[in-house]
DNA sequence: GTCAGATACTTAACCGGATAAGTGCCCAAG
DNA sequence: CTTGGGCACTTATCCGGTTAAGTATCTGAC
């Protein structure tokens, strides 16, 4: 089968492919009559523009490239990367725009490929994700004036549009929240170091920390529920173990979760425990983790509204957007090593007491965060 | 800053471009002299060749594409795409393909993607998941002579070379394994029923059941932990409960023990659990889950490396790879009331006995998965 | 010495669109 | 009746590569 060309269309309305190109582009210089004809023939042939033919006069390509530079086993089992991409992704195909995507080794392998795609043409825009503290990636997108969307603090897209959410200021909510109920041993455990959003965080876990007269512990890790079971199981036998624990993801944290049950110290009495970034598997665990949420899907979408805007020509600049809202879930309550009543009675072999029916009470918060999720 | 064409080299050079396109392209034609000194100078100002004019003349763009038919949430909870995309992407940009990303709504948006994709040169060839029973993007790909990889069972992918796991024969495995342990009554909750590995699963299910004497009971879900908790809730407060239950992917299965735990079902020795589709959040759980594991992004590189293939003109056969293995954890044990000697003693408020040090054991287990992964 | 054939190039044409610069033709104003 | 100007088109050219089809120049065999 044969793919149609506007020469094909041309013949067949007995008029010059120009024209056609003209018809087909909403342009003046053809009749409505002739219009009508040519946009007929085009829909009944089955044609789109070839988008190398278009790419090549036109100097566009029509795809915005995403690099992401993780590895396989942590790209898999972090939400966060697929629900960015699924954002992305609506607002992109809505414009039909398509995503290339390339997944890389390190970040030298990424400027490559920004490099690449660049002299390939293969890509109008980039959207760059992980940003660094002082961040190689920035200087190299400047040089090639490739449009660029950075997804993080603008304090470090040096002077590229960037979309960002305010993460010090849901940490210091965060913090305040568990010193409320009572905190005063508060552990924080990291995302990768290198990533800047990992010092920013760290730095107002250690302001707020200060001005609350909390003793702050900082433990770097490396978003996978092996380190951070490692580390929580350190954490937890230590002379002066933390009351509540705060995890930059939710493998983390879940893991976190699995060891202090393991060891026998009860959620949340013994300890509290809070993600950073919500999904479906703070849900799913019991307690429910007590998680910062936010809407990630949005969040890829307006980074391609912006980035497509940027391509467009527009000036755009930085905006703040879906900074994380602290959603209290079972994870977190007052420290203290009396345990909730209800739960007080348990036989030794069940895990909890609710029956059959008590359960159906369970549904009562999985039922609110459904419904929280649709509103997004 | 401009983008090098071969026509900058061939001025730099002295020589027309096409003596410019021979030289890069591995061509005779050109004296070994010149062919340096070209390649030199492309390698200076730092030239890559335009996609899009490649495209033009070679009818190649390079590129290949991947749809995905599911809602975002799912998407973003399901490690298996993540996977699947980082073992496509690794054999792609091996050989400099792009990887083209796109999510649609439904299966007609599918095809409609396919065909434009093709209309537009987009992309070379599209590797093809969530097959279907009677699969209509199949005719459609064949109609279009469009290379494809099918990703699934080739009882559904009408001629179409695909890579696939015998998952019937997984199924067999496992279910015999439980019967062994002395189940009798065995659920299995599954995943979208229009799937074509879902009504193959199913089918295994209900043959091997039979021939074991097994009561089976068979539960349609969607792959999500809200369907799964509903579903797993009904089946363990009915008169006669199952004593184990297969789940169809990760997240149901966690989300099935988390409703187990909050009735007071005791997990292995009241109920066991086996997940269909291993992932670091099957070891995160306590206990860790017994789980038909395979090496995801070893799938998507293989089905990569047949579609180039394809797309080289080569006859590709189906091929079957990486069936699932069944990896017994502490989720499955023979069923009985009393729970194994060392949770017997647990306190009342824990969740488990294991102090500081016992936990250190748990470290045997999580250590072995780690070894196990990097062996893929 | 000459002619075939290889070597090392060049020129021309093409891929499928976009776009600048014509070219007829009709209508209306002067 | 002429001229000017818009309309509806066409022709020519370009984007950056690939490929077919020449064309000099050199080499070697007869």
């Amino acid at each position: 089968m044969k793919r149609p060309t506007i020469s094909d269309i041309a013949q067949r309305a007995g008029v010059s492919k120009v024209a056609v190109s003209y018809a087909l582009n909403g342009q003046t210089g053809v009749s409505e009559t002739t219009r009508r004809r040519i946009l007929a023939i085009a829909e009944e042939i089955g044609w789109s523009p070839n988008r190398a033919a278009r790419a090549l006069s036109g100097a566009m390509s029509y795809a915005v490239g995403l690099a992401l530079c993780r590895p396989a086993r942590i790209l898999s089992i972090e939400p966060f990367f697929m629900g960015l991409i699924s954002g992305v992704e609506a607002e992109l195909s809505a414009r039909s725009y398509a995503l290339t995507l390339q997944v890389v080794a390190d970040l030298d392998a990424e400027v490559e490929v920004y490099r690449r795609w660049w002299a390939e043409r293969r890509v109008d825009g980039v959207i760059v994700v992980d940003l660094r503290t002082d961040d190689r990636r920035i200087p190299v997108l400047a040089e090639l004036n490739l449009p660029a969307v950075i997804i993080g603090d603008p304090r470090g897209s040096g002077g590229i549009a960037g979309i960002w959410s305010d993460d010090a200021a849901a940490l210091v909510e965060t913090v305040e929240y568990l010193v409320a109920l009572g905190h005063r041993r508060i552990a924080r455990i990291t995302g990768l170091p290198e990533l800047l959003h990992t010092a920013i965080r760290d730095e107002a876990f250690e302001r707020v920390c200060r001005r609350s007269g909390v003793t702050p512990t900082l433990v770097a890790a490396d978003y996978t529920g092996e380190e951070s079971a490692r580390i929580t199981r350190r954490l937890l036998s230590s002379a002066h173990p933390p009351t509540a624990v705060l995890y930059d993801n939710d493998v983390m944290a879940v893991a976190g979760l699995a060891v202090a049950q393991e060891m026998g110290v009860t959620v949340p009495t013994e300890l509290s425990i809070v993600a950073w970034d919500d999904s479906p598997l703070c849900q799913l665990v019991h307690p429910a983790l007590t998680a910062l949420s936010r809407d990630v899907p949005g969040y890829g979408g307006h980074a391609a509204t912006r980035l497509l805007a940027a391509i467009a020509g527009e000036r755009i600049e930085s905006c703040q957007y879906g900074t994380p809202r602290l959603v209290p879930r079972g994870s977190t309550a007052r420290p203290g090593h009396q345990p909730p009543a209800r739960r007080e009675r348990a036989g030794p072999a069940a895990r909890g007491t609710r029956s059959a029916t008590g359960a159906g009470s369970g549904t009562g918060p999985a039922g609110t965060d459904a419904r929280r999720k649709r509103d997004r």
